[in-house]
DNA sequence: CGATTAATTGATACTTCTCAAATCCTGTGG
DNA sequence: CCACAGGATTTGAGAAGTATCAATTAATCG
């Protein structure tokens, strides 16, 4: 499922119909092909720096990563999970303004590194690309008011219960039944907007009502449908 | 300073400049304004509706409005506020998704509508009002995380004082110094996230302390640099 | 001008955070 | 591969921040 680094040619690429680059034909991904070079992180190792200008895209091949604000008291808040396909410094270039997030790589990663005038240059000779980047931002956007109604009216045990299951759907689970990302708990109160202790105590509370269980950091959803109930998502 | 209709002709608009609309060139502007219509809403009517699949966008020539979406027990969070210039509905047309957040009208308010085929047109002929509405989308982004984070991070306190800079910002002042937006104290801790009676005691703190003086319904902020100390703003 | 809705304040309950201490785990170097 | 140091996790206790409920006063709109 995970080959290591990208291939040269974009077309064969197994991340291209997840990617922004899903609808293009052949001759438009090797333009964007010839363009770009590839970048290797690792774990633990910064792809963006909050405050600083970026000088082109990434665009993720295979690997994890989070991405996020430092607030005040320096705290991080993680703003979403990137995974394969996701497009980073995009929001940056086109709004020219300076980066607002920070992206660091929660294991190995992969990506593509499109330099800024490249992009866009594709992004004004390509309109069906600029269409597929204006949708993906549309499309955070809404995401982002998601967020924010949750914060500013859940309670931290429903949003907590929201987390684990977008963990879920960003990052599925391994062999065991395991979600296929490793975090601390820290990291995930820091999705959550929440102490990390709190965190913990609702983990646990979340384990004796049967919920999930854990195995060191290891975490497994064990009733995604009553999950959803305590996170209050009816849809 | 506000006339009331919008002119047929989009270049003698007075927002053309502050638009998404503000670079486009005469015969562009021209075909634009063949495709609009004005519509007109009254204080406290719906412009957009949560859920339902926009027609078309609205480009707001005056007046006010609040974006909000309905959370869980029916709580309305309001997300941003509207103002002249703002372009509304492009989110939900580009992503292909329904509405994500209601409009209503604040204040009489006029706008232009221009229906979605209309809108795809323009996006899809003209390179330029792409770039202009993907700026937009990615501004709106960046701003969204912002406020993800005041919301995880910061006390009440600090958020009320932080709307209440925005409200400045976004609004104005009238001849007294009074914010140029009448808003209930319930619509305030909606932005704020917070309980109605947790904002009001709040507003009575800062009254006290001199940060601002109120006329019933109506707030003037008499110290925007201590106010920022509150809101923890550094910039 | 009166009816109705909004604003204000008080009292109390609940949620969440902070600090502290003990235990557990993880990654690293030998 | 194993042991160990240091960081992460867990739980408890108490403090602080917010929400809720209730009652009164003030403001707004027809």
């Amino acid at each position: 499922m995970n080959e290591t680094t990208p291939p040269l040619n974009c077309q064969l690429c197994q991340q291209k119909d997840i990617s922004a680059f899903h609808n293009l034909n052949n001759d438009e991904l090797d333009k964007i092909g010839e363009l770009k070079t590839c970048v290797a992180f690792k774990k633990g190792q910064m792809i963006m720096h909050e405050g600083a200008r970026p000088q082109g895209v990434y665009c993720i091949h295979n690997g994890k990563a989070k991405l996020y604000r430092i607030g005040t008291e320096g705290k991080e808040q993680i703003l979403r999970f990137i995974t394969r396909g996701d497009l980073l410094g995009y929001r940056s270039i086109l709004s020219d303004e300076p980066i607002s997030a920070s992206v660091s790589a929660l294991e190995d990663t992969f990506a593509c590194y499109i330099p800024k005038s490249s992009f866009f240059q594709v992004i004004e000779e390509n309109p069906k690309f600029s269409l597929n980047v204006l949708k993906l931002s549309c499309h955070e956007l809404g995401e982002a008011g998601k967020m924010i109604t949750s914060l500013a009216q859940k309670t931290v045990r429903e949003r907590l219960a929201e987390i684990l299951l977008i963990l879920h759907a960003t990052f599925g689970s391994d062999e065991e039944g395991f979600l296929d990302i490793k975090l601390t708990r820290e990291e995930i109160s820091n999705m959550v907007g929440t102490a990390t202790e709190s965190a913990i105590r609702l983990l646990s509370e979340f384990k004796d009502e049967g919920l999930i269980s854990t195995q060191g950091r290891k975490i497994r959803v064990e009733n995604a449908l009553k999950m959803k109930n305590v996170a209050s998502i009816y849809d």
